[in-house]
DNA sequence: ATCTTTTTGTAACAATTGGTATATTAATTA
DNA sequence: TAATTAATATACCAATTGTTACAAAAAGAT
């Protein structure tokens, strides 16, 4: 049940909106914003620049897009992974799912949402922050849930959700560079079980 | 006894070229490599760009001279930990200091050898590896001092160095992230201390 | 006072950056 | 078939990228 393609007026597209999409994603993720040039996202989508901005507006624009298909597409199973049943199951599958996923090869290493914009110049000060606050975002969301299992007797009474969620966010994000400097999945999951030791008991 | 100021030949300097390196740095440092331009460099130095390469090189030799300035100066510290009598004390003393390093803000936040240049377009592609390098260096160090650990008993047999090195040089990359988001030196000490409680006892 | 030597300032360089104007092409609608 | 609509391709734009030629300037050496 995608949209009706009805009748398409007008001269029809050459590419593949969705596609190209998917290929700018690419792109940024392992370039980050300001890193990927506007010559080598026509190039590799094999669109040119007036359709590019036709389709998806400016540089910025286009960028968010792709951030957006990147949250709802490949990295989407953060959302779902506080639906676990405990803290300590939470936890870990939020390291490991991130082990898996960092490193695999069908797609760039790391986390676009860490290295799209850490630093960079005066242009890229608007992505910086928007990616800042989706860190903070996941962050938030842990740190909700973790409340809620101590809420629920899931985690002991002196636990500190929001440094746990810290804890959890800031493995992720060294385990983001860690894979981007080539690190395997073996090797950050085994760091995962080391830092899943610490986990409080209820 | 720095080198004595002898017979100073031609126009002299209107610039100290130690103080041009350490404003230098500071804008890589928060800007990383691609981010900072030719133009904010030479303007905050106050050098024009043909003395600035001619007392510096090209922009990425100038990166590397700054770099280095990083680590023998304000990242010195990490050098020194690994002589800490223990190994629980080398890794506290890590994160401790890592924790108050990169949230000073007497300097950019974060650490440069982290966000210096992780994603990046082409040009960059060599000062990405010089980083990884030097990211794979602290994690040597630290490797080796927790085997020299394991040796003198100071760890236990089933101790793995290799897992250790790699879960605090994670927890500082992560560190370095969340300090540039805006994480305060106390957020990240409550989380050194909570990844602290996992350590092995001999 | 002239000659070196070195740095400075201006001004330019080619290449690349993100972004568009314009005219052509290809489809549907009338 | 003519009119309309929308996407295409080429070619351009101003601004910025890193880098350098060149001539003037400021010092010591002769």
């Amino acid at each position: 049940m995608t949209t009706e393609t009805k009748k398409a007026r007008g001269r029809p597209r050459v590419f593949d909106p969705d596609e190209a999409l998917d290929k700018a994603l690419q792109i940024f993720w392992n370039r980050g914003y300001e890193g990927a040039s506007l010559a080598e996202l026509t190039e590799t989508l094999g669109v040119n620049k007036p359709s590019l901005y036709a389709a998806f507006g400016n540089k910025e624009e286009l960028f968010m897009k792709a951030l957006s298909k990147y949250v709802q597409g490949p990295a989407a199973f953060v959302r779902e992974i506080v639906n676990e049943p405990t803290a300590h199951a939470v936890a870990k599958r939020f390291l490991y799912q991130a082990a898996e996923f960092l490193t695999q090869s069908s797609h760039p290493k790391g986390c676009m949402i860490v290295q799209g914009a850490l630093s960079g110049g005066e242009s890229a000060e608007m992505i910086k922050s928007v990616l800042m606050e989706y860190r903070a975002g996941y962050e938030k969301l842990l740190t909700q849930r973790f409340e809620q299992a101590k809420a629920d007797g899931d985690l002991p009474s002196d636990a500190n959700p929001a440094a746990l969620a810290k804890y959890l966010a800031m493995l992720h994000q060294g385990m983001s560079v860690q894979a981007t400097s080539g690190a395997s999945e073996e090797e950050l999951k085994t760091v995962a079980d080391l830092a899943l030791s610490v986990w409080p008991k209820a």
